[in-house]
DNA sequence: TGCAAAATAGCACGATCGTTCGTTTTATTC
DNA sequence: GAATAAAACGAACGATCGTGCTATTTTGCA
């Protein structure tokens, strides 16, 4: 998973940055990683759709302008969340799992991490998922940053699986691509049954149809 | 499958049904049946929260006012919506399957009809899932008639998996609520991948992904 | 401490939203 | 065809939205 994405307002130059180290940052980025932070919680719960800046400013204790002036439109808002949301998925889901030995353990680990954080979300909220229903068909900076942040932790899983191939914890011939759409699918069915439907069990169903996948594809009996 | 929905607008009797044979709909019911048309149309690209009376009225060549009469409110706009989907999903999915044999041949075109609607839906979108996220957390009657659509739907899914079990098609042990997930899931990862992001051959993954799902929980090999 | 710059607030704009109300047009019944 | 009811319209409302613009406050540095 490599972050593509160019933090924005760094330091033009490492001296710069080294010379006057004990002021981190200016109060402009540490008022606006706050804004960014409400944002998030915010979105969560309504969508990004569903974020106004009118509602983001109450939360954040600001005024409407205040917040707008970060930001300089609505749609850059929105990819500032999106942007967020990519580092800290990053930080808590799939930084800890390259810790794992390759192959079986660490997509293992990715997965659980992945499903902790679904099931974190069960109460919160989820962009990845609502994020795509309400940009499926709005073409626009938001969805490319929507679908480029999903597809880089989509082909980090991809990679995991074809790691258990070279590692031989999984048949040569085992099919990634058809892997990687049933686990993301328990993924999905357990934001949908848990949060919407508010089914008992579903945590349960995703761990049990992970076991599943990794038996149906042939996986080796593991430690 | 029993659609509990009172269809509004019934004639008080059927002697006054048939008196005025001619005459089947009222204008009202004509057109207000030609702007909920228009309005699933609209929902399924726009999401039922999209869903505004400006736009459904320009699309309908009608007054907002005009339209706003036939509904009282926005709420019961977006409920007849949901009531016509489900109708509609009935009569394209449900009934044809009963038509099959008990057991594992039903169950399987119940699939198959679903998944068929699934693949049209990756231009149109589904109101079930966008739904979800819409109000997985905003209580109301929306939200009520949304949740008790997709249940209705989920319990004949369940009840044909069960069926499966007494035909002897399906182990007697075969656990119908984690495998209607794993299905499930299926049919979400297949409108995230192929209408969000544009990923090729996720109708075929989705086909592979059911047999799968039968031959793990031990489906006896079928003509 | 004073000054320039950055950050925030205040206010107003045009647009769109759901909704209400009174009127006018259309359909139905005698 | 006249009378009555149903249906559709048109205009306006208050609210909220994103976004400019101009003050005012706060901050960072000499």
């Amino acid at each position: 998973m490599s972050d593509s994405h160019s933090r924005d307002h760094h330091p033009s130059s490492v001296e710069d940055a080294s010379r006057r180290a004990p002021r981190a940052q200016a109060k402009g980025q540490q008022t606006k990683a706050a804004i960014v932070d409400a944002a998030l919680g915010l979105a969560a719960q309504v969508g990004l759709e569903g974020l106004s800046i009118g509602a983001l400013a109450e939360v954040a204790q600001m005024s409407k302008s205040g917040v707008f002036a970060h930001f300089g439109s609505r749609e850059e808002l929105q990819i500032s969340v999106i942007r967020e949301y990519h580092a800290r998925f990053e930080a808590e889901v799939f930084a800890p799992a390259m810790a794992a030995a390759r192959g079986l353990p660490r997509l293992r680990m990715l997965f659980d991490r992945w499903m902790q954080r679904t099931s974190d979300e069960i109460v919160s909220g989820c962009i990845y998922i609502s994020g795509a229903v309400e940009f499926d068909d709005r073409p626009g900076p938001v969805r490319e940053a929507l679908v480029e942040s999903v597809q880089i932790w989509l082909n980090a899983m991809r990679r995991a699986i074809v790691a258990c191939k070279t590692e031989g914890h999984l048949p040569a011939d085992a099919d990634e691509a058809q892997m990687l759409s049933e686990i993301h699918g328990l993924i999905l069915a357990l934001h949908y049954e848990a949060r919407f439907l508010e089914m008992p069990g579903a945590v349960q169903r995703a761990h049990r149809g992970f076991a599943n996948i990794l038996r149906l594809h042939g996986a080796r009996a593991q430690d």
